[in-house]
DNA sequence: ATCCAGGATCTCC
DNA sequence: GGAGATCATGGA
């Protein structure tokens, strides 16, 4: 476990293990983030901006004070969680996980806003991440409100309400727009009732989801991921299908159901805590080939 | 230039 | 109900 420091305007976390912000934030599980140097990241989430410097073992969160570390990033950052005995108990008698858990021993799966994880995810389908990165920097500063320095929260629904497909369209976001309009409309009549997701089934979040046209099983599963605290389930796109059929499927194409079968036979509930060290690992050692 | 991007929907049969 | 085309846009 690691120690805390506080001064007046920052928080210091001093022997932090399983930890490495470039590999938490440059994963694929968030968005809304900058490289300022080496190991230091600026950080816009949960209506606040926050940059972190990581120095080793030991990491600044900057500015913060204890009370925002008890209450935002202490979960954002999902501390409380051992990632030493995750790590182990998925890769035990599986080489793949242990090549891909040595690759990238420092990703933590993020608690993340539960409406940004939705349209961020939307707008992730059939695109590329610096143009995602981009478009949702777009809304959030049309939208949003500053939070200071020019930087802009991402909008509530409330704030999306008023934007027309063309306003959407403007800011790039291409044929999602009306995705995003279906997901704002379902969140204001309670059709999509985010505030009482954390009472419900997975199966049940994970329908209401699908309901929003634009929300596929894919983005679901990322939404349930990446802000619902949902560790067994398995998003499977390209890169995903691709490593699954290659390891642990000889010589034949495995459809979705054959490789969540496998995934939650081979980790459990550890199974998105899997998907994530995969996802990483494969897409990043084959992208530069 | 053509393909591809953390897919989902629509359109056929 | 399942395969195939289509969807905006820009980086590679």
């Amino acid at each position: 476990m690691y120690n805390i420091e506080e001064t007046k305007s920052e928080v210091k976390l001093i022997g932090v293990s399983d930890f490495e912000i470039d590999e938490i934030l440059e994963c694929g599980q968030c968005f809304r983030f900058d490289k300022l140097d080496k190991s230091h990241y600026r950080i816009v989430a949960h209506n606040r901006v926050l940059e972190i410097i990581q120095n080793g073992k030991d990491v600044t969160l900057t500015p913060c004070n204890r009370a925002d570390f008890d209450n935002i990033w202490l979960h954002y950052f999902d501390l409380n969680t051992d990632y030493g005995i995750i790590k182990d108990t998925i890769s035990a008698n599986d080489i793949l996980m242990r090549d891909a858990v040595e690759f990238a021993a420092g990703i933590r799966i993020l608690n993340q806003d539960v409406w940004e994880c939705i349209i961020s995810f939307i707008i992730s389908q059939n695109n590329n991440i610096p143009r995602i990165k981009r478009i949702i920097r777009l809304l959030s500063e049309r939208y949003g409100t500053e939070i200071g320095g020019g930087v802009y929260s991402f909008p509530t629904p409330e704030q999306l309400a008023g934007a027309t497909t063309e306003d959407l369209m403007a800011c790039n976001t291409g044929f999602r727009a009306r995705y995003i309009q279906s997901a704002t409309e379902m969140a204001l009549t309670g059709a999509l009732p985010i505030d009482n997701f954390a009472n419900m089934s997975t199966e049940g979040v994970r329908e209401a989801l699908m309901r929003v046209t634009g929300i596929g099983p894919k983005v679901a599963d990322c939404i349930l991921l990446f802000a619902c605290r949902r560790h067994e389930v398995f998003p499977t796109d390209v890169w995903v299908k691709r490593v699954m059929a290659r390891y642990y499927f000889d010589s034949y194409e495995p459809n979705i159901k054959e490789i969540h079968e496998r995934a939650h036979g081979a980790f459990g509930k550890l199974a998105g805590y899997a998907q994530q060290y995969l996802f990483h690992y494969i897409r990043t050692t084959e992208k530069n080939q």
